[in-house]
DNA sequence: ATAGGGTTAG
């Protein structure tokens, strides 16, 4: 995680903090716990001050501080360092500095307060300057003091500044101090990379309540270690501590990303027994559990359930949607989550609630799934003028959204706007340019990030491999297969090997692809399979793609897609025997017939075509007349008897939506089409012909792959596992 | 009068 601050400035920070920390006064001048039994609590202004923290009724603020004016007691220390909290709180930065400076006295909570007022209204930085200030003051920080500094350098994302921080706590014993251990805890944390620092600081605390527990726990939830964060959920248990809403949360929170179900399912128990039964945190945070391993209707029991909901609830069904649509064993299903996920924010927004960048970013990943590029661009409306758009997450679904719907020259406008980037912006955006095969993007890009200082990661890499195979450069592809391997530490996942195999399939380096797959080091998958088939078929080496198929048979025998292309192989090579084979096969297996099905989205609405469709007449006589002139260039499309019983000869259902979008929309929009199953070569020569013929770019999303079409060629070049 | 934790996203 970087810091928003530049690193001149952070550097200055670091500088004049540790100058300040050096030469500090023997310990036994400092007093880092504070004796408050000489506060008056009789003062009416400071308990009015306080019920406007309490309450959120800010407005009041100004209020009583004329009253404080007017009844003389402005110079009375405990009532103006409330005053200055309660600015602070309220978000009045410029007040609460005026009335600081205008103090005559000030005393350590004085200082302390105005601090937290920074970090509150996010100037960590600002903080830090009056730690200095006071220290060059002569006043010495508290436990509470030490609080709010390493809050602040949690927020820079800078863990030097926090180390100097850490040197001054370590040189005056103050680790075991519960509330400077937490806040520790939580520095290391937060800078990312430093699990085990938080974790020396969490077990040198003295006496570990409820908060430095949730503290280490989500630490290791945010450490890529969360397996970790559930032990130590249980170590606290065992301890005899006491849960609250803010551990089961978090722990919950583990539960989901590592799909751990029957832990899941005993923090839910347990939670009902210590009576947050009707916690709505807690419960949003089952509800997404189980949104997340697939218990629907348990999910839809918790929410129908709510007596009241908040936004999390509604994002946390939205979100839990939007990802069902990417485990979806087909389209069709991805397709009734994404409608579904669409329809609860119409319901959210009519029960008078406000989407926030959480449901803006959820429902920007329902848009690209989906495919829906005006439902997108009326989010992306939204997102200028609630804000949100400023946010990294929200600014990266864009990217995703403009992507998955074709509009490359939207994408990158939407990366380039972003204020700032991430890991996973940059790696959207490499990858966007790797799927529009505009691979010397890709590269420079990725060349950027790395001048940038970020660290790329695995799923960057399959983007930088990506980008090389389409554009058959093997030598680059190899440089940068061994860089991430060498100088990133990143073990290869199936994704590079393919992006690897790939690239020699598509250049018809068959011998080479099979050596590499004979080289790797994890067991070849299905999807490695098919590419090696697609490639046999393309190059035309009949014999390997045989031995091929029938390996990618073996991994999926149900598989009714490897049936129907292996069939389609052998009836096309003349091989009837085996044909026939596969066949008795398909019957024995009792494998399912394929679905064919198709929809388009145009002006948020969707069609769907099966392959019967909308506007039938019209339809169909733009097609005859496209399917002639084709035939003209070449085209050649075998109709086989219903009684073969092969799904692959058909006039599919792509071809149907493709005409219905030539007819409904105007260039220079792209058709987005979205695919139930796999393409069959003779649909997808027929669109790259049509392509050509209308001068229009036309885009289908198969169950396999995305396809992009224009002036007669397609961005899988050929290479999309067929049928 | 000052502090420390959580849910939903790419």
């Amino acid at each position: 995680m970087a810091s928003p601050l530049p690193s001149a400035v952070l550097t200055k920070l670091e500088s004049d903090l540790k100058r300040r920390t050096a030469n500090f006064p023997p310990l036994e001048k400092v007093n880092p716990i504070l004796n408050t039994s000489d506060f008056d609590p009789s003062s009416t202004h400071v308990s009015l001050l306080q019920k406007c923290v309490q309450t959120n009724s800010f407005q009041q603020a100004p209020v009583i501080h004329a009253h404080i004016v007017k009844s003389g007691t402005q110079q009375d220390l405990f009532v103006m360092t409330s005053l200055v909290n309660v600015y602070g709180k309220c978000g009045a930065m410029e007040a609460a500095r005026k009335v600081f400076d205008h103090l005559s006295k000030r005393n350590v909570v004085t200082w302390t307060s105005l601090m937290s007022g920074y970090v509150h209204n996010s100037h960590p930085e600002e903080a830090i300057q009056v730690f200095i200030q006071m220290l060059e003051h002569g006043s010495y920080p508290t436990n509470y003091t030490i609080g709010v500094v390493l809050t602040a350098c949690s927020a820079l994302c800078h863990v030097n500044i926090g180390k100097q921080v850490h040197g001054y706590v370590l040189k005056y014993g103050l680790e075991d101090d519960t509330s400077i251990g937490n806040s520790l805890c939580n520095l290391y944390s937060k800078c990312g990379g430093y699990l085990e620092s938080a974790m020396k600081a969490f077990w040198r605390i003295g006496e570990r309540n409820v908060i430095s527990w949730t503290t280490i726990v989500s630490a290791c939830g945010d450490n890529g270690d969360s397996a970790a964060g559930l032990g130590l959920f249980s170590a606290m248990l065992e301890e005899g501590i006491e849960p609250n809403e803010f551990i089961l949360t978090s722990v919950l929170s583990l539960c989901c990303t590592l799909q751990a179900i029957e832990f899941g399912l005993q923090v839910h128990s347990l939670s009902i027994k210590i009576g947050y039964a009707s916690n709505l945190p807690v419960t949003n945070s089952i509800m997404y559990l189980y949104l997340k391993i697939g218990l629907f209707s348990e999910a839809r029991k918790l929410f129908d359930g709510l007596e009241k909901v908040s936004i999390v609830t509604w994002n946390a069904m939205i979100a839990g949607h939007a990802q069902m649509m990417d485990v979806a064993e087909n389209n069709l299903v991805a397709f009734r989550n994404g409608v579904e996920a669409l329809g609860m924010l119409l319901r959210l927004q009519r029960s008078g609630l406000k989407p926030d960048l959480f449901t803006l970013s959820s429902i920007l990943t329902v848009c690209s799934n989906l495919v829906a590029l005006e439902q997108g661009e009326q989010v992306h409306a939204q997102a200028i003028k609630t804000g949100f758009l400023s946010d990294v997450v929200v600014g990266t679904a864009l990217v995703n959204m403009y992507n998955k719907c074709g509009s490359i020259k939207k994408a990158s406008k939407a990366f380039v706007e972003m204020p700032s980037r991430t890991l996973i912006s940059w790696t959207s955006m490499i990858t966007a340019f790797a799927q529009h095969g505009l691979s010397q993007h890709a590269l420079d890009l990725f060349n950027d990030m790395r001048l940038a200082g970020d660290r790329p990661n695995k799923v960057t890499f399959v983007g930088v491999l990506s980008a090389c195979s389409h554009a058959g450069m093997v030598d680059e592809g190899l440089s940068y297969f061994e860089m991430m391997k060498n100088e990133y530490k990143i073990i290869p996942v199936m994704d590079h090997y393919g992006c690897m195999i790939d690239m020699y399939v598509r250049l018809g380096r068959l011998e080479e692809a099979f050596d590499f797959v004979k080289k790797m080091e994890v067991e070849p998958n299905e999807f490695i399979w098919s590419l090696l088939v697609a490639g046999c078929r393309s190059h035309g080496n009949l014999e390997l793609g045989f031995y091929a198929a029938e390996h990618l048979l073996c991994l999926n025998p149900k598989d009714p897609e490897t049936y129907t292309m292996l069939l389609n192989m052998y009836v096309s090579a003349g091989r009837w025997k085996d044909a026939s084979r596969v066949r008795k096969a398909m019957k024995d297996e009792k494998v399912m017939k394929l679905k064919d099905w198709s929809w388009i989205s145009i002006k948020s609405k969707v069609y769907s075509f099966k392959p019967d469709c909308p506007q039938f007449e019209e339809v169909d006589v733009l097609l005859g007349d496209l399917l002639e002139k084709s035939r003209d260039l070449g085209y050649e499309w075998k109709e086989i008897p219903e009684n073969e019983e092969i799904e692959g000869r058909v006039h599919h259902s792509e071809k149907f939506a493709v005409v219905f979008g030539l007819l409904n929309t105007e260039k220079p929009a792209v058709i987005r089409v979205v695919k139930s199953m796999s393409m069959c070569r003779e649909c997808h020569d027929f669109i790259k012909i049509v392509s050509a013929l209308t001068k229009r770019e036309i885009m289908v999303r198969d169950s396999k792959r995305l396809h992009r079409f224009s002036d007669g060629k397609c961005s899988c070049g050929d290479f999309g596992s067929l049928l």
